[in-house]
DNA sequence: TTATTATTTGCTTTTAAGTGTATATTTTAA
DNA sequence: TTAAAATATACACTTAAAAGCAAATAATAA
């Protein structure tokens, strides 16, 4: 197994025990055996590319989550990467950031708009 | 060909173009056929996850610079669609959104790391 | 404990990547 | 246009993932 397989296989497992899906109903939700899912998990066999991918819909992250190493990313990453991060969390807290996007977008319409009135 | 496949490809052909290497000379520091090489790259063949390990080694590059799309499919379209509005946004509403985003993202990475700590 | 669920493992078959070698085709430069 | 380099393809063979099915073990709850 090499390195890269082994960091694979543990966001894997990682990922899904968060999210608190069992093996077999990721492995549905793949259409895939769970056996193989389990193998895939413990470094048995290497997933390909579609089976990560179908893995990825299946827990609903990016496919690169698989491949992230460390948490060496809290420190200033620029705006765009962390709006790629946004689509990693919770359905609940990206849109309670959409939200807090949405007001300050509405407030800035609404200065712009009572200052035209006003001129 | 799936999608995730096919950006793969692309990206492997750009990185190696850029680069200024021949066919001949990656799959020679990847320690595979040419013609094997020739495959991956129009997408003929799916590359295993240890291939684009030793891709990334001979190209000198991140593995996950193969899933990158360079106009950022994998985010959503709606949210991009605002982070661009965001920066019309005054200096200091910017920051108390990314404020925002910094802390769900580490509340995630929070949320992960005791996870794997209580397994 | 027992029963249930979750996970691991074994086996065979199928499918597809990868090798090795060689040749065909396209691209590029003289 | 011709030669050389780069790239694409062909073929038989090997290797490994994935499917399909089943059984064995591990973990969890009643």
């Amino acid at each position: 197994m090499t390195k890269t397989v082994k960091l694979i296989t543990a966001n894997i497992q990682r990922l899904r025990e968060l999210k608190g899906f069992s093996q077999k109903e990721v492995a549905a939700a793949m259409g895939i055996p769970q056996g193989q899912y389990s193998r895939m998990e413990n470094g048995k066999v290497e997933p390909s590319i579609s089976t990560l991918e179908k893995l990825s819909i299946a827990l609903d992250v990016s496919i690169t989550e698989f491949f992230k190493s460390g948490i060496d990313m809290d420190v200033n990453i620029p705006l765009l990467e962390k709006i790629r991060l946004i689509d990693t969390l919770d359905k609940d807290e990206r849109q309670a950031i959409e939200t807090v996007i949405d007001i300050a977008i509405s407030r800035k319409y609404l200065k712009e708009s009572i200052s035209s009135l006003i001129k």
